[in-house]
DNA sequence: ACCGTCATGTAATCGGTTACATGATTCT
DNA sequence: AGAATCATGTAACCGATTACATGACGGT
């Protein structure tokens, strides 16, 4: 019966609901694409899950049209809005594991020869796809997501940064 | 009855078991401290499920004490080799999730001033860690190793850089 | 004797991913 | 009429984490 505790999962969908305003599941699912998607995927199963779950705890309301497709538009309540500021209010660091198998099989002996042209490639894409969100949006994007884009310019830039130097370490 | 597919935690175990030599599961549970710990972790209810299941699929071979403490001790065997290096030379990109909760609370809107300094105290934190175990090991570690610690160094002082900016121009 | 840590595991739970599945619109 | 995509979900599986559990050895 009573809802198992809220995980981040919970709390992304909570969290682009209110960045949305007013969303369906569906409206969240393409918002995970443009947003926080690169760096917290977050699979459309798992959306549908998550707004049952905040429903039945009552922290987001649903309205479902009854014809047609039947589209749920979903809004954060008063306690839904609460149980996110507290969470975001919550400064507890939980350990970051940027679980990257390029990095890990550096360590375990991979020549950089084989995996950095990958890397870098793959890091040079992501850093595309960041700039044209940054070019498109302009300085219209409220502070949150503006910082977020500014760690991915900079993280794309970095790793592409920390391969190309184990490239050319390589030939030293 | 068949071995269900590696998984990186499979690989993680073998990588470690070849990395020191011979070692029982023990051993393995203590160098995940050490090593790729801090960006990959692996509780050791792992490691013992996936040292049997290398030793099922005859990836490592094992000799079990009968007495005492029956430690075991675990080797790579040639098909364990095969297999690493072949995942080691497997160049496909895995798009790398950052799951950085700090990041992602800094999206939807949490103040810099609330997070960022414990991201910057940990961030130190694991900052001193690699130090220290960049000074203790000196120049004697084998390439991998060292470029995975190269990259440790490098990510806390970048995340720190980030954060302390964040936290700047928040005053602005 | 007792305590810490060495050393090994098992079992339950649980959350997420993958895959399956379906009907409603809209555009051509 | 047919294709694409809009929009919604369900269910099985599976791997990982968490918690539980136990005995051996070494030092005090």
């Amino acid at each position: 019966m009573s809802i198992t505790r809220l995980t981040t999962a919970s709390y992304l969908v909570l969290g682009l609901v209110r960045h949305l305003g007013t969303a369906s599941p569906y409206d969240v699912k393409q918002a995970v694409a443009g947003t926080i998607g690169p760096f917290w995927a977050l699979p459309h199963a798992q959306v549908y899950v998550q707004c049952d779950k905040l429903v039945e705890a009552g922290l987001i309301s649903q309205v479902q049209e009854t014809s047609g497709r039947q589209r749920r538009t979903l809004k954060l309540t008063d306690r839904g809005h609460d149980a996110l500021n507290s969470w975001l209010g919550d400064d507890t660091f939980v350990p970051v594991e940027s679980r990257d198998l390029g990095l890990l099989k550096l360590f375990f002996g991979a020549s950089p020869l084989t995996i950095a042209p990958a890397q870098i490639h793959e890091h040079r894409q992501s850093l595309k796809g960041y700039e044209q969100v940054a070019e498109m949006s302009g300085t219209e994007l409220p502070h949150g997501p503006s910082g977020a884009l500014a760690f991915g310019l900079q993280y794309e830039r970095w790793m592409i940064e920390f391969w190309t130097e184990q490239l050319h370490q390589q030939s030293s």
